[in-house]
DNA sequence: CTTTCTATTTTGATGACTCAAAATATTATG
DNA sequence: CATAATATTTTGAGTCATCAAAATAGAAAG
């Protein structure tokens, strides 16, 4: 059975190897996102290595190995299906769930898991919309544009969040950019940074695009 | 933060006490109880004391602070709501759900626990009957009767199940004993070592005295 | 009382995980 | 290309929880 530092590192690589496809996960980055030191990594990731749970290249960065993506999955199933449910069922806000399903994520049984998913009505996505991978470890990241690149002017559904921090998630929440709401880019000002957001019957939001990048839109 | 070993030991010590209440807990039956040779236990009791969570006397025994105490309540009030919460809520098995409460107490918040509580209604006891620790680490223990010592003849009802093994429980769910019941003790032989016990529309169990002294009963 | 038995404690070691800081490789810069 | 800056790895050490096995204390038995 995989320790909980072991889930953890897994499900951290899995996430970091999302935001740049294709690359070699770099020591400093992954120590960065583990908040440990660099050395650490060198000395954990040679050990997982050796389970066969990722692929290192000394100097190079380091890679889930199939069997470390299967298990990744299984922990971020277990991430967002308990965010769901702490959200949908116990009613907690979804800007501090993050931090419960951290820990939960390593205690929880397949069984309990099952039982959870059932009673959700078996959910595709978690309350930022991240997509929870099957039971099976399976999971379609489909490709959204954001706040910052979407269509001028076009009818667009908020349908994921990609900053967990529960400050963020609260000031989302203030102006009522949640996953769900329909809104429009009314304009976007290269100069001053600033992408301006139009909502059904609420004041106008501009944000910086920094911020605009982390809200992803359907088309509808 | 305690460790989850230290809350293991801790809940562990508080449960040794309840059986024999006044004395000291013996380093070899805390060893038995929580899996580990007597060696681990002397180093881990002493380390218990430096901080404060456990009075320990060298070669007598060990017992709980009022810290440590109040600490193991805490745990074992996770313990209790969990087991209630995936029981009633959740739907799974009563002889189940104590070894996945052992996991989940360590990694339930006091936010998630609160939520939970409200959700059941603040229960008092947990699925097998036993009391479930107040949020200010209160409980009480009710003295009560079992199968093997109650008044013959006279209805009383089936309150606690002292056995958490999935076997046993399996077994009481199977005769009908399960908290709530209300059952008549037949007949009582010392030489055979039998309890004879009448359900309400069910065959009559005979249950061995070891058996019947974990069905705790309270008189109707 | 001595001897014997049993429980407990001590000692020395191990496995995970971590850090600080020195050593080394790689990349970028003049 | 030599040097400076940066990233990575190595080394040595520490913590936590554990075990095996030797040493010791206390109780029971003769």
């Amino acid at each position: 059975m995989a320790s909980i530092t072991v889930e953890n590192y897994l499900k951290q690589l899995y996430l970091e190897q999302q935001t740049s496809p294709g690359e070699l996960v770099s020591m400093g980055r992954l120590a960065t996102a583990m908040g440990v030191v660099p050395g650490t990594v060198t000395t954990m990731v040679k050990a997982l290595a050796d389970s066969g749970l990722v692929v290192y290249e000394p100097r190079g960065g380091v890679k889930l190995s199939r069997g470390g993506e299967q298990l990744a999955l299984h922990v971020l199933r277990r991430h967002r299906l308990v965010e769901s449910f702490l959200v949908k069922v116990l009613g907690l806000d979804w800007s501090e769930v993050h931090s419960e399903a951290d820990e939960l994520e390593h205690a929880i049984s397949d069984k309990v898991l099952e039982k959870m998913d059932e009673y959700l009505g078996r959910p595709s996505v978690d309350p930022h919309g991240d997509p929870i991978p099957t039971a099976k470890g399976k999971l379609t990241e489909t490709h959204l544009d954001s706040l910052a690149n979407c269509e001028l002017g076009r009818s667009v559904r908020i349908a994921r969040v990609l900053d967990q921090e529960p400050a963020f998630l609260q000031f989302v929440d203030r102006c009522g950019l949640i996953p769900g709401v329909t809104v429009k880019v009314d304009s976007r000002d290269a100069q001053s940074d600033a992408v301006s957001v139009r909502l059904h019957g609420r004041p106008t939001v501009t944000l910086g695009t920094v911020a605009a990048e982390k809200l992803l839109v359907e088309n509808l």
